[in-house]
DNA sequence: AAACAAACCTGTGCGC
DNA sequence: TGCGCACAGGTTTGTT
């Protein structure tokens, strides 16, 4: 579900509501969320201390704490981080819960990690050790946000490999943040087919691929991430976002391509995705 | 090197 | 109304 406009989303939420807080209490639930140590480590590592920051790698969640330490979040698949005034009634599936002190800007409240597919995880590491500690993390590509990914970079990523777009996009190892939804939406603003071969682009295309990139992830930041049907996306306070109706290609197989007129969206398996592009106006 | 398949889970929507 | 199946925003691991 949550991809970097998402995540960022989130991020920008918990550095308005938790960031400079102390964490006094920590309940895990499920251990599956916290797989990656252990239930112990993960209580041990956020009781008492204060979150310093919120920052956001490709799609994972770092927020640095006064002990040295980070907190990472992945919200995977249905991973949702809510802030809510201490002692609200927790839905199904809440796995994480710190408990925030009251101090004079703001009253007490809770931090939840919920996650009904738990495919998410929770995990407090030394960022020092993050080789070997969060190897993922250490392998991840450059954030198109984060970084600026520019023009020469990008093509030093599309020529040094042959691979087709729309798994090259979804490849956390070159670019990281970018999920299903927008792979095809950049894919379609750029004007390009999912199947076409990285090192074969002209210039041109490169740089439409490249501005495609920042446009797409700029509009869903600022509409706040796509919330599809089923709501499982929402920022920490529970809203939910409305680049869903920007979506072009995304969901919409069968339908008139918006942007040419002409087309009719189509609808494929690429890396094991459910594709969508316009046949029309993607060459 | 890169594409493909399966695995990890739960919830929802659809056809019958 | 109920049941079974297909499918879902991600990532890792192992196989072609």
């Amino acid at each position: 579900m949550p991809e970097l406009p998402e995540v960022e989303t989130v991020r920008r939420g918990l550095a308005a509501t938790v960031v400079g807080r102390h964490v006094s209490r920590v309940e895990i639930g499920r251990e599956r969320t916290v797989r990656r140590t252990s239930r112990q480590a993960v209580i041990d590592g956020l009781t008492d201390t204060t979150i310093l920051a919120a920052n956001r790698r490709g799609k994972y969640l770092l927020l640095p704490l006064d002990t040295g330490d980070e907190v990472m979040i992945h919200l995977r698949m249905s991973g949702q981080v809510l802030v809510v005034p201490a002692g609200s009634d927790r839905p199904a599936h809440t796995h994480v819960v710190a408990h925030l002190d009251a101090d004079d800007r703001h009253p007490a409240h809770e931090l939840w990690f919920v996650d009904p597919r738990t495919f998410g995880e929770v995990v407090v590491f030394d960022p020092d050790h993050v080789e070997v500690e969060l190897p993922d993390i250490a392998r991840l590509g450059v954030d198109p946000i984060v970084d600026d990914l520019s023009l020469p970079v990008l093509r030093r990523i599309l020529r040094g490999r042959r691979r087709l777009l729309k798994p090259l996009l979804l490849d956390q190892h070159l670019i990281a943040g970018i999920g299903n939804i927008y792979a095809d939406e950049i894919l379609h603003e750029a004007r390009l087919r999912p199947d076409r071969i990285s090192n074969e682009l002209s210039t041109t295309s490169e740089r439409r691929l490249h501005g495609a990139i920042h446009r797409i992830l700029r509009a869903a930041i600022d509409a706040g991430g796509s919330t599809l049907g089923d709501a499982q996306y929402v920022d920490v306070a529970g809203a939910a976002g409305s680049y869903q109706e920007g979506h072009r290609v995304y969901g919409r197989a069968g339908q008139r391509c918006p942007t040419c007129g002409v087309g009719w969206i189509r609808h494929t398996v690429s890396a094991q995705r459910s594709t969508h592009y316009c046949p029309k106006c993607q060459t």
